[in-house]
DNA sequence: AATTATTTATAGCCTAACCTAACTTTAATT
DNA sequence: AATTAAAGTTAGGTTAGGCTATAAATAATT
């Protein structure tokens, strides 16, 4: 059963600033139901007054959908990205679980390095983790290289 | 003989920009003896102009050492950011190049998330490719599910 | 219902990192 | 040595994505 994988880009894109939004947008609507300005702004350690502008110029590219003192929610193409990202972050963080990194570690690097993983890419990693779940004398070598277990 | 690695980043840091010009600065200087603006801008398909400025500014923080009209060279504290970005560089493509990834996803890839990996994240990463070096039929496996071959 | 607290929005400002157009300096060629 | 070509610099401008301070709107509390 192989993943079949395009070379064009077949992700869509936002900004790597846009991507962290919509991200941290569709968690809280999860979470929440709703996404408050607030939130978001907390979420992502940022003043309020910057979300409010963000959000605003995502809503002129249609990535969301804002009315004045109302919520904001995601547009279809808003919510692919926001998948897609969401994916890329688990995707990740199941990868470097498995050698032991602090929780810290991981949770910072992902964040750098989601935004710019393509899907080929991606999917490699899906398909070791995958592989890697099955060797756990394999992991211990690897583990016992690296200390800086959690 | 695990390699400890600190949780503290005692990676030197310039920005995500600075870190490109620092790795290009570095391997023009290697490959030809000498970093001139006009390359460095070829190769980061940047203006010339844009270059000089940058430059000029790494030059007030220490990371080059320029004169007007001279070329650029690398401070210690340059050089050391270089090799770490060049090291970082070299170990991810080693480990992508297992996969058979085709060769432009992998340096795009590369390009973008070179500049977001932690010590112990590339330090395992690293182990993980010795490792994986020794399981040709554990890639082959890996392969075969992501069909995206060179 | 009036007041207070919370949340959003606006205005104005800043920095990084790019750009183009025009000018200057150095290098190469006749 | 004079001219042309190439490389480098300066000036001025743009855009993304932040910031603070202030004002307006909504929500909560007395």
């Amino acid at each position: 059963m192989a993943a079949i994988v395009s070379t064009k880009a077949d992700t869509p894109r936002g900004t790597r600033a846009q991507e962290d939004y919509l991200e941290q947008i569709l968690s809280l609507i999860e979470k929440k139901g709703y996404a408050r300005v607030v939130d978001i702004a907390k979420n992502l350690n940022i003043a309020q007054a910057s979300v409010t502008g963000m959000i605003q110029r995502m809503d002129a590219e249609d990535l969301v959908s804002y009315e004045k003192y109302r919520g904001v929610i995601l547009t279809s193409e808003g919510e692919k990205i926001a998948r897609a990202i969401i994916n890329r972050h688990e995707s990740l963080t199941k990868f470097f679980k498995l050698f032991g990194l602090y929780d810290d570690t991981i949770y910072e690097d992902i964040e750098g390095i989601e935004h710019h993983m393509s899907p080929p890419t991606l999917a490699t990693i899906q398909a070791l983790t995958k592989e890697l779940e099955r060797q756990p004398a394999l992991l211990d070598r690897v583990k016992s290289k690296v200390f800086q277990a959690t």
